[in-house]
DNA sequence: ATTGAAATTTAAATCGTTTTAAATTACGGT
DNA sequence: ACCGTAATTTAAAACGATTTAAATTTCAAT
């Protein structure tokens, strides 16, 4: 009676169904020319038939290909829901093609290079993605020497040329201030990540840009960063702007701290609208909600995403990391 | 010279330098006392001193186990940053175990069967991790029969006990409604999620305890669910709270709903704070920076997350899954 | 010394695939 | 018919671990 146990169908079930060897099968599934057509059909369909497919472990063990792709999780997300939306946009482009996506929060940055060292040393992944990316990022260091095919999301200053995707910071920042300066601002601010981030260099360089070519007054925010607490933003938010000579245009450039610094000024009897402008950059709807309705620039995270995986993918195959490049422009879509 | 590439040592490496076999090297490794002692001493350290681990996917298929855990993202998150802190409070909880955790983002409700069948029939994975259960939860039911481990976030009404970790809406929802009586409000209104999910009948449950038992005036929000998109739910909400009748108290449990609902609310004229009374549920620190401030109830996300892997790891160890069920109470912790 | 059971170790099979090298079959040209 | 080459296919060796069954060693008790 009662078939014991299903038995999951393997290559060499198929050789028994076909009399042929196990070889030839797995060579027809892998649509080998040498394996003639009419054979390489009538495997396809038995595979087809007994709803055969190819054990991981068996190929990872053989090929040394783990069809893995690791990605590494900041703990500093000041971003709301920075991890899902990259997460959404790389499982998008790995829909279909076989590989799975393991996160790796990496908790605190004693942990980071120690994982990555592992990742690579027992090839428990094909790539690796990460993001803030730094001037002199040691793990784009170490993974081009290691010869570990990555994507970064930013760019470094590193003399070879590496796969990144990069939002346009520089535009972001410039064309924040022409809006600040528009809107009728007459001394601008803007709140930086701290400076071993390299897209701190890129926003910095934009906002003086746009102030210099307008001769705007200006200061960069100190006392706090983009990485800071929303608590420690939000009063070093407050200190500043409780005094006389506060700037009257401020760009933020992450969601938390666009809505730390509103409540701030609002707790301290600024409007956002009429006594400081504010811009802030918006990668999910959330300013769309926010009261009251402040400028907004959009960075499309899932897109950056999408991007990351799909250069990762040609680097795996093989192509050159010089042309693994991209640079995302500052869009206004409403990210939803 | 140049030595021709490091090789990575396996048991072999091991059992050629200590003169023993690879099998009493796979049994020292393994700690199986059937090795005498002292030599299982002298394997470790040749293994730690060439820096050997053992070869996953070898492993993998030699013992059937993969040390992976999966985790089913829904496209639904109605709260912010969902996805990112249940990741957290998984991650957080496999760190030390050697499992990797790999997410698999379901898109659309027809792929999801198919991708978990797949998990299981392939053995992609050891168990199973996904949210939003519903009353009667194909996935459950399938699982169940599979006997695939899994931990629902989420409980459900089917007969057979299985593993779940839960928040407890029900209190949320009676709270809520709590909060808002003691503050003047005279007819109450809540927005609940589809009906197909669970946590709605909690919700209303809840809720419909606190009206009865205090005589409340109430309505069941209409036109709208949780999961609707902001813009439909805003512009519900806007044609329900235009009209005369409308309710002076509502209960939004999600944190976009919430932000939705406020922006509706205030772009009709009406304030959340004199016209509408309104609790929220909070899942991060969002709500400590909206102006004007509302109440909130917090739920602990990455809690959840690391409850559920725990209880994963034990039903996996054979654990009977009728003891693996949590409910989370609400808290009014801040969640940062 | 000798025996037998317990303690320890080894040899070899196995998981499911890919791939090298060898074997077989087919076929066009003489 | 026969030869040589091209076209197909097969047998067997990996990959690196775990585990069954068998072999060896140890040692207390006679």
């Amino acid at each position: 009676m009662q078939s014991s146990k299903p038995q999951k169908p393997t290559q060499k079930t198929i050789a028994e169904l076909s009399g042929l060897s196990i070889g030839a099968v797995s060579r027809a599934l892998a649509g080998d020319t040498k394996i003639k057509l009419e054979t390489r059909e009538a495997i396809r369909k038995i595979a087809d038939d007994i709803g055969y497919t190819p054990d991981r472990a068996a190929q990872r063990l053989r090929t040394g290909k783990t069809k893995v792709i690791n990605l590494l999780l900041s703990p500093h997300d000041e971003i709301f829901g920075f991890g899902t939306s990259l997460i959404r946009g790389i499982s998008r482009a790995l829909e279909e093609t076989g590989y799975n996506l393991v996160v790796m929060p990496d908790f605190g940055m004693d942990g980071e290079h120690e994982a990555i060292v592992r990742v690579v040393r027992n090839q428990l992944a094909d790539g690796l993605l990460f993001s803030r990316s730094e001037p002199n990022d040691p793990r784009v260091k170490y993974l081009t020497e290691a010869g570990f095919p990555f994507v970064a999301h930013g760019r470094t200053e590193l003399a070879t040329r590496h796969p990144y995707v990069d939002f346009d910071n520089f535009e972001f920042a410039y064309q924040a201030a022409l809006r600040l300066i528009n809107a009728g601002a007459s001394k601008l601010c803007i709140l930086l990540p701290p400076p071993t981030l390299m897209f701190r260099q890129h926003l910095l360089h934009g906002f003086m840009t746009a102030v210099q070519e307008n001769g705007m007054p200006f200061e960069i925010f100190e006392g706090a960063t983009l990485d800071s607490s929303s608590d420690h933003l939000k009063s070093a938010i407050e200190a500043r702007f409780s005094m006389t000579d506060c700037p009257d245009g401020l760009i933020l450039p992450g969601e938390v701290s666009g809505l730390a610094a509103m409540a701030a000024l609002q707790d301290i009897g600024l409007s956002p609208i009429d006594d400081v402008k504010v811009v802030v950059k918006q990668t999910t709807g959330l300013f769309n909600l926010v009261r009251p309705r402040v400028e907004s620039i959009f960075e499309d995270l899932p897109l950056a995403g999408r991007q990351m995986a799909e250069l990762l993918l040609r680097r795996i195959g093989g192509e050159d990391p010089a042309n693994l490049q991209v640079l995302q422009p500052i869009s206004e879509a409403p990210g939803d």
